[in-house]
DNA sequence: AAACAGTATTAATCTAGGTTAACATTGTTT
DNA sequence: AAACAATGTTAACCTAGATTAATACTGTTT
């Protein structure tokens, strides 16, 4: 008997997708990419990171010689742009639209890159540009209106379970379709 | 040196959560929730469901005496509560607002259902609202007519990066704030 | 060039959450 | 009530991904 949940992505767990992302940024960033760079952002020890580069480089991600910096494949770079291309359009998502707090959406954006597929984050893309077509000016502000009149009257108590984001590993889902 | 992703809920790993929900469909399906029942479900052996419920049993959050069937506390029910209505919310977002396909739909609302904030999703239920009200009939289908066109023309190559839903296990993820 | 600081890797260990195989309990048939 | 099937638990094991401690490189200072 197999395990549970739809992996996300071809087949690149969430943990290493975030190296993947990392690096990503880190290369963006700076150039280059060393393990106590990648080490600090993702908050993790070295040696995690050590290990995680050993894996990304038998799976053709990552070029990486034994104590030197690390560089991304092309395929590395696909993968990496589309994280973070999920993160980015989260991100706006979750600020523009939804008007959450710049704080929280992070967070949210930060985990759920690894979970949404590739239809619906394009999908999202689509929503994100009508919003800002020209002949939809109105529609975000009607929104935006619309929510706080709805946030002063009722409040559903069951669905609102707020989470206090700590600094904490997150733990395998068992799972599949539902 | 602690770990790295901001954790989902209330210190619920998002495997135990899964567990939760599965018992609290069970209950609402047939009245009572049985390991072999939850077992199916979620594609895990028994074994594995016998040792979640040693766990939930531990935080309070079910009724189990050994070889009797399983009860959320109440407690359980508020935390099934939550994440149920989190993957409602997902769904018909992501059905209803963005027309992704069902099956896609059901996979990504399972995982991101672990993921989203609670203040995320009650935005999200705004959106909801604001697209059923009668003031904004409209809006929704020109997005979807605004979709198809927006789909005819161009395409982002590097965001579309297309997840094939295999049943299989997802790891763990580091990660912080960032 | 020797020493030191910084950086990276290895080794050993831990934990969560799975698996299979074997055993225990319960309930239904005959 | 004996036997059997279904159900649940225990035990032993596996893996991913973390940790710390110790070790190995590398490069800069003196």
């Amino acid at each position: 008997m197999p395990s549970p949940h739809p992996k996300n992505l071809g087949d690149l767990s969430p943990s290493l997708e975030h190296y993947i992302r990392a690096i990503y940024d880190l290369q963006a960033e700076k150039g280059y990419a060393r393990v106590t760079d990648i080490s600090e952002i993702l908050g993790v020890a070295k040696p995690a990171v050590s290990s995680a580069l050993k894996n990304l480089r038998a799976i053709g991600l990552v070029d990486h010689r034994v104590y030197e910096s690390v560089r991304l494949t092309d395929e590395g770079m696909k993968r990496a742009k589309s994280v973070s291309g999920k993160y980015a359009i989260l991100l706006e998502f979750l600020i523009e639209v939804l008007g959450v707090d710049k704080e929280q959406a992070f967070a949210d954006a930060c985990l759920m890159e690894h979970y949404v597929s590739g239809t619906s984050s394009d999908r999202l893309v689509d929503l994100l540009r009508f919003f800002e077509d020209r002949k939809n000016q109105g529609v975000l502000e009607d929104f935006h209106a619309f929510r706080r009149n709805c946030e002063s009257e009722s409040n559903c108590p069951d669905c609102s379970f707020h989470c206090d984001v700590s600094l904490q590993q997150i733990g395998k889902a068992p799972d599949r379709g539902r």
